[in-house]
DNA sequence: ACAGACATGTAAAGTGTTACATGATTCA
DNA sequence: TGAATCATGTAACACTTTACATGTCTGT
């Protein structure tokens, strides 16, 4: 049950409401771990019920009410003894390398067409990581232990996008060379 | 339901038992998509169910009963929509990502530790991917259209786990630069 | 005789996605 | 007044993992 340490985590540097987590997972959070609204708002309340968080209610302030998680002693225990436990090793999980594979049984300029896309979409990310560590972590040798390990992780997300986009790159570039997979000419429209 | 379109994909290549695809998925096939049997079992009585797929039943032949499936013109024709349609560009999903991102809130020698130990396992993950990128694809520029598919997703799986390692190296690096991150000293055995 | 590979399945629990539902506040 | 954002939730469905269950064949 990763989501819950995701929580632990991102509740343990702020504490926030399900809204705010919801927010969160859109952002840097988000790189490594997707979660939605539904799936954080009924994760809340069971960890809210099993006593790893506590709730505090801000209704009247003039907006709709919130609630606001932080973490317990008992939370703040769990995460500390998840950190201690070696991380199983993933394997990735790609559904554009499955359609890759089965590329020739199918249509193979369609395929092409969606390797361009994908590099763009990861050329897009990309960017948006690059301005993100120019913006929050401008000198990264005089990070401080606080602020280093949401860098590193930044890093990685940098790291993982620029491999994809070598690697649609790659692939493009041995496309081309091989007549049975053509370039498509596209119409230029005068 | 990538699964369904993995397996489809597998069976176009040669048609297979649910046994033969558990085991494919143990090998190339599951560098980027993993299943186990139970879902394989299930999903191929669905399939054959909706016309995809076709049984064929070979009893008596000595070993255990066997039922070997391949596709319909209604499953060529289902792969071959699939690989028109463009695909959802997808986050990675990190476990050991966010572990990182909180490592500061539990035990960072621990988790530094961790580093290593993933940096160990995706180095011996690329030296298979070598191996078998040397036994079956010694001569890549000479790859005909039908081999060129399985040799991309297997460069995929080369520069992602390439990737990983660097950044795990990249980690360690950074957090031996950071006082309040120590190195851990190990005992040497005399 | 026993271990290990071959071979196929069911059931239950856990996790994730999509659809539905409601209501307040803020800004144009 | 109407759209966008803030804010929280339920329900149904899809997918994945883990546990349970059974029986054959091959080699030692």
């Amino acid at each position: 049950m990763a989501l819950k340490h995701a929580i632990l985590v991102s509740l343990a540097e702020k504490a926030a409401s399900g809204y705010d987590l919801a927010r969160r997972f859109d952002k840097s959070l988000g790189f490594f771990w997707q979660a939605s609204h539904q799936q954080i708002y009924q994760l809340l309340a069971k960890m809210e019920n099993s006593g790893e968080l506590a709730a505090e209610l801000q209704a009247g302030t003039g907006k709709p009410g919130r609630k606001v998680y932080r973490l317990t002693d008992a939370g703040r225990r769990a995460l500390h003894e998840w950190t201690r436990e070696p991380t199983p090793t993933e394997q990735p999980r790609s559904e554009f390398a499955v359609k890759i594979r089965g590329m020739n049984f199918g249509d193979p300029t369609a395929v092409r067409l969606d390797i361009e896309r994908q590099r763009e979409a990861h050329r897009a990310r990309l960017a948006y990581y690059l301005a993100e560590a120019a913006r929050n972590y401008p000198d990264p040798e005089a990070l401080d232990a606080a602020r280093l390990p949401p860098y590193l992780v930044l890093r990685g997300g940098i790291r993982t996008e620029t491999g994809y986009i070598a690697w649609c790159e790659e692939m493009l570039e041995l496309l081309d060379r091989d007549p049975a997979h053509p370039t498509p000419t596209r119409q230029e429209k005068p």
